[in-house]
DNA sequence: TAACGCCTTTACTGGTGAGTATACTAGGCA
DNA sequence: TGCCTAGTATACTCACCAGTAAAGGCGTTA
């Protein structure tokens, strides 16, 4: 997720003093973070970089040294939130072997994600919103998660773990039960993203399980 | 839903000949259906009313006398998705007994108001985007709906039909899933939207039913 | 034909917000 | 001491867009 701090050749006599790389990539860092909260909060078309530079007590030609432009700070509020989503599809627990445990996996660390900061991000942020190639990784992602859901489902399916369904509709209704979260997790915050993972999972296991 | 074409008083000489009264309600129509799918397409923000003017062959200030402004026409598309969905929820057909029933009912009009051309709105327009009133409006269309699917849950439960689950997370799962509808099926519409509500109540109905 | 009202257009205003040119300040280094 | 660089601020430009003022057709009615 952070890059080296130093990228400079270590015989570089610009290398530069170690802190100002790390304070750099801290306050770069900071914009993303308070970008995503004000994106939550107001959206994206209604957050001003004004709004923004002042959350963070700069101004806006401040941003700009840490940022290309506004596009690219809501890509990484993507990138981000998702790339924790595909931590927990590609690195499942070791003790989860059956398909059934691996999906389970799948959901605490996608309510994890989801109810972070940048989970509105990933939801809401409108592709249109993005640059082509932008807009293609973004696409990229959710297709490969969208896959890796479906291939559980159909593990499960071969296994004998799981009844028979349509592992694309299957795929489409869980992500979609788990990308709403975002839409109510702030004003009834009455459970931990565990706990709701722990129902979610309850609920579809219930509907897949084989008898 | 459509308001009677004539609000004059009967014996008002000004009274319009009914045509004009009906080509104005049939235009308003049109701009609303047109700015739904121009919302669908490039998203509530970026669609100019320019934009919308020219889809329909007109200028701007011709719109406006149709309608009041932008946020009016936001609030009419999400208002007539959300008709269609209320309809399901309060009038199950009459041969829809048991609460199981019932939700199925209530999932395949779900799903034939989410994937029409106003389904975008309900989901995705922003309550940021509207005034406070609008807002207000939308947020007890989104309550009323909650709170039914949550009643359908609990009578289920208490008629034995289905398994002790959380209500509230079950409607949020089942809204989740049928809201998220809108962001694969205009490009993934292998499936009627009857047949799409056919799996996605089989899916949720075998993580509900008791044994 | 004349007069009225409805619909539409052309041509504007005003505000907002992304992005930038330029100048100022402070610390590291000679 | 004086120079260089990173970081910051002030003060802009430029484009876009919601909304409007004013005037030009056009059908209907008298």
């Amino acid at each position: 997720m952070t890059e080296p701090a130093n990228q400079a050749p270590a015989d570089s006599p610009w290398k530069p003093s170690g802190d100002r790389a790390r304070d750099r990539a801290m306050k770069r860092d900071a914009v993303i973070r308070a970008a995503a909260r004000l994106f939550r909060e107001r959206g994206y078309h209604r957050t001003s970089l004004d709004d923004l530079a002042l959350a963070l007590n700069v101004t806006k030609p401040t941003l700009y040294r840490y940022v290309e432009n506004k596009e690219e700070i809501l890509f990484e509020c993507f990138r981000l939130g998702v790339e924790r989503i595909l931590a927990a599809l590609h690195s499942p627990p070791p003790e989860a072997t059956t398909a059934r445990e691996r999906l389970r996996a799948l959901v605490l660390g996608y309510v994890g994600a989801i109810t972070s900061e940048f989970g509105w991000c990933m939801v809401r942020a409108e592709d249109q919103d993005l640059g082509p190639e932008m807009s293609q990784a973004i696409k990229a992602a959710k297709t490969e998660i969208d896959q890796g859901i479906r291939r559980l489902v159909r593990d499960g399916i071969d296994e004998g773990t799981f009844r028979a369904h349509d592992p694309k509709m299957v795929a489409f209704a869980l992500a979609g039960a788990l990308n709403w979260i975002t839409h109510w997790h702030r004003e009834d915050a009455a459970l931990t993203p565990d706990e709701i993972a722990e129902r979610f999972f309850a609920l579809f296991d219930g509907g897949l399980s084989a008898t």
